[in-house]
DNA sequence: ATGAAAGCGCTAACAG
DNA sequence: CTGTTAGCGCTTTCAT
């Protein structure tokens, strides 16, 4: 069944129904509804790829991610696609599973397929491929990417806005050693994280000397807690380049029959999903996933309708801000009553016996 | 750049590109490098809609999936996402987020694309859509739907394995009140599960009569700890339907203080990626997301190449089973020392005051 | 306002 | 073995 078969049976020429579809105003209202007629009775759905090769223009954006089981990008993933049925996209969504040839194919796809715009949410890409992407004119839309390219619309995260906010309710809490769990040192996002913690520290005047390396996963949290106990001067609060580094925090404190928040308080990194079903729920710096789908699918929408001044350079900031759960709380006193004993307030009352050293 | 370009570069008739390219055995081996040097040094990449278009197949699975955000989905779009580009496939992945108007937009978009086939791996769809694919001749793969309708691949999950072995190894741990915290009434594999739970109890002579309703999502779990708690005879394990509604019981346990699994046995059914995080750690009836999806798409796949005799009923089955993680334990001693007290093993040492009456 | 016809980029039948 | 050409289903001039 095709644009015909609805012309013959309405009796008009293709290029009525073409224009009665695509509700052309000019149409007499009587032929454009005894075309709507038969395209319901049929179920008649043009033909998307023909379409595509006369206009030129597929309706179709790329998404690329690291790895969709990675709990950041679901939520991406999905706003990405509500956005995409309201204005009539298609997604071709790949994902890199950190692996250069995958990124390869990634790129590879998106040419071949000839979509409209890729938005690349990725952390970690192999710079030359997106060469590839920028000969073909294609609109591009970042985040984080170091360089003001020309020709490529830029999504900032500012890092240190929530960060901030972190660091100073922790100090609030008294706390004076905060310790941070950095991400892989490849990473540019982590390295702007740690960045942000070191500056937001420096601010007020502490040392922001107890970091330790993680790798944006769990096992790498656990680790890292474990070096932290080695430490002459425990931390008595930690900060997460990631949630799932929090996440083996937490998982390593309870190991080690460590009370998150009482022992140690800790923050995490992106308010993933799963840092409200944590035990405790995670205190963590939100990075709104559906804010940065948000604007990288608007960014790309706006690069490919209205066409404006060709090569303009966009730049769009997403904020971060802390959320506030159960996993931080005020720091033990230290040394004798600076901070009575009541205002340390937990569910259950405090025995005598947890007070004298063991 | 077209194909014209090439065979002008490569002063061949765009029939010998055309050809080079597909690896037409037949073309004389000179001329196909000179085609691919050609091809190479300007990086071209045939179109694929109008290869689709003449080809009448797109090289596109539709997949169709409840929600992404639900951590069921994401390792399902992953393994899909891996052999889909194995097998030079692209996918269109929709989600209904449990939206009839969502349900139908998706199937129009599969049909509008021309996909080659769909697989429908959510749970509950409205059935009429499925007839607009039936009607076009899709080919399509189900998981669970109850009557076996001819030209449809069918996936049957097989709960009884998984639960019978979770229900054994909890009776196993001297477990009698175990109860059943069950899914949404409507939903189908909700169903499923519990009747493969009261199965598994009567089997071994156990009365399946401690069941309440949940809703699959980490609420449904809180309020049926509430539930279970009013009870006269409390249950010493409990199983759930999801995981998630395990999460649920985790988590107000914790808000409780009733120690998992001191206090009460836990089991989930899913295991989704999650399990392995909670603390503790979630024994639970693995459902291999990897294994469903793979299913699903090579099912797919055969029913596209191989277009064998037309219409053949294909039936697949996926097995579940225990996996065992630390959610689990002995029941406590009931009246005297049936158990002696030092074989209960906990992490720490019991003290007196708890075994007293509160 | 409507229709005839060209053409988007590719593949496959047919001829040579 | 290679080239010429028709046509996949649609949109859009260009006439009428």
């Amino acid at each position: 069944m095709d644009i015909r078969e609805i012309a013959r049976r309405a009796k008009v020429s293709t290029a009525t129904v073409s224009r009665a579809i695509n509700r052309v105003p000019t149409v007499d209202p009587q032929l454009a509804k005894r075309v709507w007629r038969v395209v319901d009775e049929l179920g008649y759905y043009p033909n998307t790829q023909a379409r595509a090769l006369v206009l030129g223009r597929t309706r179709i954006f790329g998404l690329i991610v690291s790895e969709i089981t990675n709990p950041f990008f679901p939520e991406i993933v999905q706003t990405f696609e509500d956005l995409a049925v309201e204005n009539n996209y298609e997604i071709l969504l790949t994902s890199t599973v950190h692996d250069p040839k995958r990124m390869e194919s990634s790129v590879r796809r998106m040419i071949e397929r000839r979509v409209d715009g890729v938005a690349i949410l990725t952390f970690g890409m192999e710079e030359s491929l997106i060469e590839h992407l920028r000969d073909r004119k294609v609109p591009l839309v970042f985040v984080d990417v170091g360089p003001d390219v020309p020709g490529i619309a830029n999504i900032r995260i500012n890092y240190i806005s929530g960060i901030r906010q972190a660091v100073q309710h922790l100090a609030a809490m008294r706390h004076t050693r905060i310790a941070f769990i950095a991400g892989p040192e490849h990473l540019k996002s982590a390295g702007a994280r740690r960045e942000a913690f070191e500056t937001s520290m420096l601010e007020i005047g502490l040392p922001p000397d107890l970091v330790v390396i993680g790798d944006h996963r769990m096992e790498g949290g656990m680790n890292a807690l474990l070096e932290l106990n080695k430490m002459s001067a425990r931390p008595t609060a930690v900060m997460c380049s990631n949630d799932m580094t929090a996440i083996g925090v937490l998982r390593e404190a309870y190991e080690q029959n460590i009370k998150i928040p009482d022992d140690l308080s800790v923050v995490g990194f992106d308010d993933i999903h799963l840092a409200e079903f944590t035990i405790p729920p995670l205190t963590t710096v939100q990075m709104s996933q559906h804010g940065l789908a948000e604007i990288a699918f608007n960014a790309l929408l706006n690069e490919v309708e209205n066409s404006t001044s060709p090569r303009e350079q966009h730049s769009y900031e997403l904020v971060t801000s802390l959320v506030l759960r159960k996993s931080t709380t005020l720091a033990r006193a230290v040394g004798s009553a600076i901070i009575p004993e009541k205002s340390n307030r937990t569910t259950r009352p405090r025995k005598a016996a947890e007070s004298s050293p063991r």
